[in-house]
DNA sequence: TTGTGTTTTATTGCCTCC
DNA sequence: GGAGGCAATAAAACACAA
């Protein structure tokens, strides 16, 4: 490939810098074929005849090289005729056939080459701000996309928190049901607390059942209120719990015994709500009684069976 | 006026196509 | 192998603020 300085060389022997070469005047290798065929002029070569008319050198030429090292050319700007034919030719179609360059060439009074380098960085430009447009319009959609994104999950979290709020309602209200379904089927299936305590027991070795509701009416109410099972005021009276326990004789540790007897006898009189042990009523969302609360219980094989009273 | 950033013109080297 | 396209780049021309 000859380079720039081939050509320097070339040109006896002088050196000439690219930036002191009238129309881009460095050039070799592809450029020495091209280039070295290629007119050298001016290119402010409006539609001036002048200039189209101006006379054909090339850069092996010593009549030119004379004349160019007298009077250097400087590169020029297209005029703004010129760039404004060529912009319309640009629009009417970016590609350059042989026979449309040389008419342009000749309209414009500029080199076929020159149309050609002007047809290629038209189409480098047009390329880099398609780029540009197509990034533009890219962004836009996304922008419109992440806000709707947005949007979207802020609603899906809105609504997450209303099912979850709903959930908690609902449950707090199936819980109360469900005991109140649980107390009730209770009370229609015992007859005694014996036979209350009985059948919980015996559910519980299944199903280690954790909880088990009693109702009560007031202090005052008797087992009349027990057997009264349309009542619903017992529901949130009394509540006994069945207490797991892997070691159930360590929750009679903290019983008195006295009272353990106490209850123990009532119970199996089937007096158990006579008694002072009034059941707490216990919030249905926590269902753990207060500090004040002493718990009463006794095993039955591997569980612990009590309640609380105070 | 001058320094600096942008635009335009042209070259270079590589590639594809015929 | 020549013609022409393209990406990268050089360099001149131009715009503009300080």
């Amino acid at each position: 490939m000859t380079s720039t300085n081939d050509i320097k060389d070339m040109v006896h022997g002088v050196i000439i810098r690219p930036r002191d070469m009238a129309c881009g005047g460095y050039g070799g290798g592809d450029a020495l074929n091209r280039t070295q065929k290629l007119k050298i002029c001016s290119n402010d070569q409006p539609l001036d005849p002048m200039f189209a008319s101006a006379p054909s050198k090339t850069f092996l030429e010593d009549e030119f090289l004379d004349e160019y090292f007298d009077q250097p050319e400087k590169k020029r700007r297209l005029s703004a005729d010129q760039v404004q034919f060529l912009e319309k030719s640009f629009e009417a179609e970016n590609r350059l056939e042989p026979e449309r360059r040389i008419q342009l060439a000749k309209e414009l009074g500029l080199q076929p080459r020159q149309i050609a380098i002007w047809f290629q960085n038209r189409r480098a430009r047009w390329k880099t701000r398609q780029l540009e447009t197509d990034y533009e319009t890219l962004h836009a959609s996304y922008n419109r996309l992440k806000t709707d994104y947005d949007n979207l999950l802020k609603e899906s979290e809105k609504l997450k928190a209303e099912v979850l709020c709903l959930k908690n309602n609902g449950l707090a209200r199936d819980t109360e049901t469900t005991n109140l379904q649980s107390c009730e089927a209770k009370e229609l299936s015992l007859a005694t607390p014996k036979e209350v305590i009985a059948d919980i027991i015996s559910e519980d070795e299944e199903h280690k059942m954790s909880e088990l509701v009693f109702k009560n009416e007031e202090q005052s109410s008797t087992k009349s209120d027990l057997t009264n099972v349309d009542s619903p005021r017992l529901t949130n009276r009394v509540h006994s719990f069945v207490l797991e326990s892997s070691d159930s004789s360590h929750v009679f540790e903290e019983l008195d015994k006295s009272d353990l007897s106490q209850i123990g006898e009532d119970v199996s009189n089937g007096e158990l709500l006579q008694t002072d042990y009034i059941f707490p009523n216990l919030d249905d969302a926590h269902c753990h009684p207060p500090a004040s609360y002493v718990y009463y219980g006794f095993p039955v094989e591997d569980h612990a069976f009590g309640f609380w009273s105070y």
